[in-house]
DNA sequence: TTAGGAGGCGCGATTATTCACATTGCCCCC
DNA sequence: GGGGGCAATGTGAATAATCGCGCCTCCTAA
């Protein structure tokens, strides 16, 4: 009872600690290219106790995992449901852009997934993104949305917002060197958000082919 | 002479094999997880015979991005200078998406490179798009375009617009299992260019800042 | 006293790299 | 034309490092 609700860091268990330090290392270096000394380095402990939490390597590696998608699928869900207004839209970017600028990290380990596989690829994929196209996020109709509504792009849309936010995580040096500013920054965090607002409405106002 | 100028492929040597090999497997892998043994094994050869050819595990990474940004720098070059009209931009846009749609292996690449550093990596940055900073791409002005010109937000338009071409190739197994088809197929070159194309209309026909 | 958790040791597999060696094709000179 | 180098390119064996992981011992807090 020594540390339950004494002050507001409340001293983290070993095994929270090596989840947060494989989340780290995971995120950056991929699942086979991850060695358990480095994460024991990291917790301060040798690797053979790491195993006095989890059973194995791919274990740590699913709790990291599920600890990931539990703390991102949790402030989603309070948006799911009612009308698809173009604020409603642009809420649940705004929260996607400000969980992902929080903890790069889930956009990593995906975007790891994606290009080499490793365990659990097809289950990562399966519940960080079938239900945009469930809920009804796929169904963004109702407001005159010429852009999306007759082409059949509409899950392409979907897609590629999402790929704006969490490219923009992945991609963060390229970011750091050619914009010249910390791409985890309070201002850095507000021009994508102003740039993204701007993207979306231009899509919501947009009407009519025009040629080019 | 018995093969110069016989059939179509001509024979392509060890060297160019191994490159092709390891470019593949760079792509999937990342620099660290890749293991010359597999690319050994995909040649047909065993890993020490690599070492007639490159010096290297480093070395063979250098010549792979060595071939991959001639390769993309070429068809770029032709568009460079003259007035910035959005049809220009768009062919830009056009030729960037088909390059990568041909071979995605250069941002496989680069995204590994983002997430994990290894060698080269600040060289490839700066090689891959600094071109877009200077030559003018980031001076889009002249037509009117009212998002970007007094937002400050050019170059984060562009490394958006950028982001979506690459995270679309990057991702590719998500948008294979999301969407039911296969994303290196015409039909879907076809779709991603039009989203591309209606998304820069919107872009370049917007004005104003309504109320959201 | 007892059980959880940390460390030390070490096995077996994999890795990048080196080295000695076999084989091949080619040029040159007798 | 035959043969002696010779460079290019392959191989297997060996090395040192690193990896995941199991085993066993010791410490310590309840």
């Amino acid at each position: 009872m020594e540390n339950s609700a004494t002050s507001t860091p409340p001293v983290p268990s070993t095994s929270d600690r090596i989840l947060d330090a494989a989340e780290d290392i995971f995120a950056e270096k991929g699942y086979s290219a991850t060695s358990l000394g480095d994460v024991a380095d990291r917790v301060g402990i040798r690797s053979p106790s790491l195993y006095n939490h989890f059973k194995n390597k791919e274990a740590l590696y699913e709790a990291v995992l599920e600890r990931l998608l539990a703390d991102f699928s949790a402030p989603l869900v309070e948006l799911e449901g009612g009308p698809l207004t173009s604020e409603r839209v642009f809420r649940w970017l705004e929260t996607i852009v400000r969980q992902h600028h929080g903890n790069p990290n889930l956009a990593r380990l995906l975007q790891h997934a994606a290009l080499s596989g490793g365990p659990h690829t097809n289950e990562l994929i399966d519940r960080l993104f079938r239900p945009m196209f469930e809920s009804g996020a796929d169904k963004i109709v109702g407001e005159g949305i010429t852009l999306i509504e007759n082409t059949g792009l509409q899950p392409w849309a979907v897609m590629a917002f999402n790929n704006l936010v969490m490219s923009y995580v992945t991609m963060a040096p390229m970011y750091r060197d050619l914009l010249g500013q910390d791409p985890f920054s309070e201002e850095a965090l507000e021009n994508q958000l102003k740039l993204i607002k701007t993207l979306l409405r231009a899509v919501f106002e947009y009407k009519g082919d025009p040629p080019l």
